[in-house]
DNA sequence: CACCTGAATTAGATTTGCCTAAAGAATTTA
DNA sequence: TAAATTCTTTAGGCAAATCTAATTCAGGTG
C-alpha cells in the first residue's frame, strides 16, 4: 500500500502528539502542521482507510500498530539527521531542522543507517578534526553576523 | 514567485537535455521524468508564463536565464549531494543517485555548503579513516550479496 | 437543565499534477 | 511529393491535498 510523504507528516505529528500529550486532537494536528481543521479530517479519514489511525468521528484519535510503527521509524530518521547537521556539520538547529523534516521522508534506510555509523565512527576515530571543522564554521557564522567588526578594529589598530 | 518541486525538476531536466544534446524535445522531458508527454507541455505553459522557459507551441523549448540560473543551482546540489553519499558514507550509486535526487530540492544553501566543506576538510585531514571507513561498509554489502558463502566454506573446512 | 463556547465535521470549491484519447503538425521515407 | 510515422498539442477527467463557510457536537457554567 502506497503511503504519501504528506500521509507520512500526519503520522509523525500524531505520534509526537500522543508522547508529549497522551491525547491526539484535530486542533494539534492542525496546529503542528499548520492546516485548517476540516484538512486533518480528511486526512484521518484515509489514514484510517489504510488501518494506519484508529478513527471514529467525535471519538478518541489513536495510532494502530502499524502507523506508530511508520511514524517510529519516520522519527528516527529525523533524529539521526538533525543531530548528524547539527554536531557533525554544524549547521545552525532551526536549519538542521528544517532539513531533516523534508529529507527524512525520502533518505532510504541504508543511507540512514549509513549517516549515523559514519557520525559515531567519525567521532571515534578523530573527534578532535570534527571539533576543529565546527569550530572554524561557527566562527563563520558569527562573523556573518556583524561582518564589519573586524575591518573596523583593523582600521582603528592601523 | 513560488517555484514547486515539481517545477524545480522539469528546468533540472530541461538543463540536462539542453547540455547533452543542444535541444530540448517534449519527448525527451517526458521520458526522463517518466510522465506522458502531455504532462509536459503543461508543465511548460506554466514555467513560460513564470518567465523560466521559452515556449510557443511546435517551437524549439529553451531555458530563459531566470529558469537556467535555478537548474544550475539545483543540479550543482545533486553532483554534491551525490558524491557525498558515494565518496564519503560508501551509498550504492543508484541509492545515492535517488537520495540526491530528492534531497537537492530541499537543502538549504547553507547546509549543500557545509556538506561540500566537510567531504573536501575530511578528505584532507584523514583520509585513511575515510578510506578505512568505505572499505568496511562495502565489505558488508558484499556479504550481503551472497550471504550463505562464508558459513557453506566454514561447514566445508571444518 | 438550557445555553454557550470551542472543537470537530460536512459540503462544496480550488489547485496541482497527472492521465487517456483524439487531433494536428512535422519529419522521414518510399 | 505523397504517405506513413512520430511528435506535439488539445480536450476532458481524475486524485490528492488544501481551503472557507456553515453545521453539529461535547463539556462547562449560570
Amino acid at each position: 500500500m502506497e503511503i504519501s510523504k504528506r500521509e507520512e507528516e500526519y503520522l509523525e505529528a500524531m505520534y509526537l502528539l500522543y508522547k508529549k500529550k497522551g491525547v491526539i486532537r484535530v486542533r494539534d494536528i492542525a496546529r503542528k502542521l499548520r492546516v485548517r481543521p476540516p484538512s486533518v479530517v480528511d486526512a484521518l479519514k484515509k489514514l484510517s482507510e489504510k488501518g494506519l489511525v484508529e478513527y471514529e468521528k467525535y471519538d478518541r484519535i489513536l495510532l494502530t500498530e502499524k502507523g506508530r510503527k511508520i511514524a517510529e521509524k519516520t522519527y528516527s530518521k529525523h533524529l539521526l539527521l538533525t543531530e548528524f547537521f547539527t554536531n557533525i556539520l554544524g549547521i545552525p538547529p532551526e536549519i538542521a531542522e528544517e532539513d531533516a523534516c523534508q529529507f527524512e521522508h525520502y533518505v532510504h534506510e541504508i543511507t540512514a543507517e549509513r549517516i549515523k555509523e559514519f557520525a559515531k565512527y567519525i567521532q571515534e576515530q578523530c573527534p578532535y578534526v570534527i571539533k576543529q571543522f565546527i569550530k572554524e564554521k561557527m566562527k563563520n557564522e558569527k562573523s556573518k553576523d556583524t561582518p564589519e567588526v573586524e575591518e573596523v578594529k583593523d582600521k582603528h589598530t592601523s
